[in-house]
DNA sequence: ATTGACTTTGATAATGATTTTCATTATTAT
DNA sequence: ATAATAATGAAAATCATTATCAAAGTCAAT
């Protein structure tokens, strides 16, 4: 765990700007990787808690946020509401499901769809930094 | 413009639940239908002042709420920040541009990709009741 | 026209997620 | 140790949005 290649990761970028890979950082970091694929602050909050009491909401939204801006973690925004999170590092590029009854978020990727947004950009003379597509609707096993 | 389709639909959507078609609400509406094709909030309010300086926030949230209830309008959340509108009732389906630093909103529309996602979503016994597409990145301006 | 039962409205307070501030504590290089 | 800097938790501030509420508007029935 320590030596996963996201811990080197982060230390790293911490370090090279000064900043320090601390414990409250480590246990928000660890979550964060573990478990579910989607978290959102809550869920992590509630889980920090319980293995550092102390560790305060502030500084999961401080690490999360850290943890975007070095490219490990990857927010999105289902509904509007909440922001939840994704480990980026190991896993390729995947489009949502999101299952409007239970909530529940699946994963898939098509690589011809991402083939086609990159023509529909190039003829807008876009320049896509990233995209986001999800399909929302009932799983199968709300049916 | 008090007799388009929209304005005939919205009357009767209130009429039928004993609600009234106010100024302020056809105000409101008249906006939302005029010009650009993505308004947020405060678009809205601005341009609604400039016409009634009486016209408060209030009264165009609930408004374009109850256009969203009625399926006039449609919501949509690029950035998790604040949601804009577009109507629904005249164009067909289509998916988004949304430039990360000027903020503007692009449109198109492919088939070939909605084709694809269907055959996803059947792959994995989803079935989609809508679908959002959103490709971040910088406009042909902002270039 | 007046009443009474609505609905609508604007101002303001409340909410909920997130960010900022700030005083205190921890870490590190000297 | 000491000084310099970073991290932390608690609380306040933000920001978009929603709820509350008293005042004003609407309208059918008298």
């Amino acid at each position: 765990m320590d030596n996963s290649p996201e811990f080197k990761a982060f230390n790293d970028y911490l370090r090279s700007r000064g900043m320090k890979f601390s414990q409250p950082r480590k246990t928000i970091l660890k979550l964060f990787l573990d478990g579910e694929s989607h978290k959102d602050i809550e869920e992590l909050v509630l889980e920090a808690k319980k293995i550092d009491s102390l560790i305060s909401r502030s500084t999961v939204y401080r690490t999360m946020n850290l943890l975007v801006i070095c490219g490990l973690a990857d927010e999105i925004n289902f509904n509007g509401e909440r922001k939840y999170f994704e480990n980026v590092s190991k896993k390729h590029h995947h489009d949502h499901f999101f299952c409007v009854q239970c909530k529940n978020v699946g994963e898939f990727h098509h690589p011809m769809i991402e083939v086609l947004q990159k023509e529909v950009a190039k003829k807008k003379k876009f320049k896509i930094t990233s995209h986001r597509m999800i399909l929302y609707g009932i799983c199968g096993n709300c049916k």
